[in-house]
Parts: C-alpha cells; sequence; structure tokens
DNA sequence: AAAACATATTGACAGACATCAATGTGAGGG
DNA sequence: CCCTCACATTGATGTCTGTCAATATGTTTT
C-alpha cells in the first residue's frame, strides 16, 4: 500500500514554512511549552499560535495543557506517513540512477509511445 | 551531520504542491517526457513547464534533451537529504511516544525553567 | 477581586505563487 | 523554406497564507 500524492499533500504543505520547521526540529528533544518555542523564534506570540494549530491539524505535534501552559510534542502517526512516501521516491530516484548506463536505448521507449 | 531547517526549506516548499507531488510519482517507476507526464495532469502546457523548472532548481528531477522532446527523471540527491530530516523527525516523534509514561513528572522541568 | 501571565482568536494586509493566455525558441518533416 | 510539434518564457490575475496588532479566554498569584 503506497502513499497517494493527495495524502502526503496537506501534511507536506503543513511543514514547509521555514518557522514551522524550525519547531519541529526544536520538539526533536523532547516536548517544550509554547513560551519556550517562542524563546528561540524570531516571530509574535499570535503567530506561534497559529502555526502550532497548522501542525496540530497536520498531525505532526500534539498538545495538552498544564495549567496556563499549553506542551507540545511531536506525533508520529504522520510523520511515518510522509516517511514512507520519501522512502519510495528515494528508492526509484536511486534506481533511475542506476539504469543510468542504458542511455543508448533511451529513445526507443519514449519514441514508441506516440 | 543533520540537516537543519534552512536546507530543507527550499527542497521542501518545491514538493508542497500537489501537482508536483503528483509529478514526482508518475516518474517513480521510470523517466517521462514533458508531454508524457502532460497527459496525466489537469494543467496547462506552460504551467507544467513552470512546475518542471521548479523542481529541476531544487533538485528533485534531472532533464536532458533528446531531439524536440525533453525527458526526465528523479534525482536522488535533494530527496537523500529530505529523507535525513524526516527519519530524524520519525525517530524522535517514536522516542517522544515511548517516554509518555513519565507524564507524572513532566511539570517539573517545564517549570524549573521560568 | 484584581492583577499578571500564557495562550488563543480575530481582522487586516502585503507578499508569494499557481494558473492561464499569448508569444518565443528550436528542432524535424514535407 | 515553411509548417508543425515540443517545450520555454512572459505578463497578468486571483488566491492563499504568514505576519502583525488588538483583543479575548483562562489560569495562577497576590
Amino acid at each position: 500500500m503506497n502513499q497517494t500524492p493527495s495524502e502526503i499533500y496537506p501534511i507536506l504543505k503543513a511543514m514547509a514554512d521555514e518557522n514551522r520547521l524550525r519547531i519541529l526540529s526544536l520538539l526533536s528533544p523532547g516536548q517544550l511549552c509554547a513560551c519556550q518555542i517562542l524563546e528561540n523564534l524570531q516571530i509574535r506570540q499570535s503567530t506561534l499560535s497559529h502555526h502550532m494549530q497548522v501542525l496540530g491539524q497536520a498531525g505532526l505535534v500534539e498538545s495538552w495543557s498544564v495549567g496556563k501552559w499549553t506542551h507540545y510534542r511531536l506525533s508520529p502517526q504522520n510523520m511515518r506517513v510522509v516517511n514512507n512516501f520519501m522512502q519510495g521516491l528515494l528508492a526509484a530516484a536511486a534506481n533511475q540512477q542506476a539504469i543510468q548506463a542504458d542511455c543508448a536505448c533511451e529513445r526507443q521507449g519514449a519514441e514508441a509511445k506516440r
């Protein structure tokens, strides 16, 4: 069972932001509260809150409240989905490099198609 | 040596488009020319050309000309970079799930910080 | 109860970008 | 040579979204 582009897209879109990638990296060593994340970024608090919502809805982070703090940590479920997709692409790409030596016959297949 | 968010960002941004993800999937089985890719997407030719340029500049696909055709195939170099980053995140996320049982002591670390 | 703190929500705005039509470029075929 | 085909480039447009200031919500402290 392979991942389809439509499944990957919303997750990848949530990751395709420089600050959100930094947030995921910051959470790699372990859980943090919002204020700790904020200390490491050059953005306002409302912007961080928005980013955390995006990451949460994408299933990339989990959150829970402790008193007035909100804690965040990485969530593996959708990361596994993306990782599977990436791994499939990488394997295919490596394979295409391997058959590079067949370049001499590359025209046959392409031209026969039309 | 770990990948930084700044390195990953431009590559991931190039992947974070539904049609470009479809293109990468289409190229997984093997190389194709532009017209073959176009047949599988609901976009105009000029739009496809733009997408191929984005994927090429991101180091995700390679291209070469054969007569009037341009052939494309996956390029493994930057895919490996993204894959490493993903794998690191996934490992960290899985690890954070594993220490879930320690929830009782979760407040100490956070409150001591402030 | 009031004040201080942590985070969420709302509304506005500017920049980024996916898309298209139109046109340009370059290679083959008649 | 002219025409067709495959692809690239350009310019315009509408949508999306990252960002902020302002405000709201909820919790702890005094």
